[in-house]
DNA sequence: ATTTATGCAAATAGTTTGCACACGT
DNA sequence: ACGTGTGCAAACTATTTGCATAAAT
């Protein structure tokens, strides 16, 4: 039981997160979302147990966390995903809001080599493109 | 005048606001720095008007807004810097919480690249190095 | 004079927290 | 039985908005 190797006692709520998170076919879930799902397919959690829970599984490196620019008036806020143990990076489609992932091996080493060029070594990155389908005529 | 040409009318909290963007030592400022500085100068600005003057001049694309993560529990908050009309990537000191920019002229060509093999053309995008002083040997 | 901007206070949205109770071990 | 986790409601933070007044043209 992955609960029981970071050191969290296995409960409802942590259980029934940590499965939605992985049987999803959406990989990102805002915490709202999680909340949302869970208490329609019937298990009664509460939004701030999801909060708690998403920033145990967090520190624990169990899901990464995002802040996604939504766009167009919608607040900021954050998703979640399970942490697959590679690093990835995110493209956003603005009008969609579909998620693809990426990797590019050639940017990170640049990424290393501009932090090492100042003095400093990388902490962490946070890299989004935040995209259009191609060939639009008219712009909105 | 840059309000004039951007279709702003001329008022005293806007003037300021810009002059104290172009003056700061600091270029990446929060709105409730802005605030905060200007009152101290003896400007008596509401916070609410700095916040719509700063999301006018973003519109205006006189700044630039980021959110940075300011780690360490700290909410989220956005923060400005004039737009020079240049566009540049950041570099933060998750120390420090100094701000370094960059220009990498590869890595804009590849994040073409990746949304182009996508199906999609770039709207925008997001680069934010969090950085640590290098050569320290113990973490955190 | 007319239109637009400002300041204040109240509203909002996402997220966090205190506390009494319930659950996992 | 014990310590931790949960749910609810209230607190909190950054930001936005309604409205009466003030300032710019």
């Amino acid at each position: 039981m992955e609960l029981r190797k970071v050191g969290l006692k296995v409960t409802h709520p942590r259980l029934q997160i940590l499965r939605l998170l992985e049987q999803t076919d959406r990989k990102h879930l805002t915490a709202d979302e999680i909340y949302r799902l869970l208490n329609e397919q019937g298990d009664e959690i509460g939004l701030a147990t999801v909060y708690r829970v998403l920033s145990q599984f967090e520190q624990a490196c169990l899901v990464r966390k995002h802040m996604f620019d939504p766009g167009s008036g919608r607040a900021l806020q954050a998703c979640y995903e399970l942490h697959d143990g590679e690093h990835h990076d995110h493209m956003v489609c603005v009008e969609t809001g579909d998620v693809v992932e990426f990797v590019d091996p050639e940017i990170e080493e640049r990424l290393h080599q501009i932090a090492k060029r100042h003095g400093f070594q990388i902490a962490e990155h946070s890299l989004v493109i935040y995209v259009k389908p191609r060939d639009r005529r008219a712009e909105g």
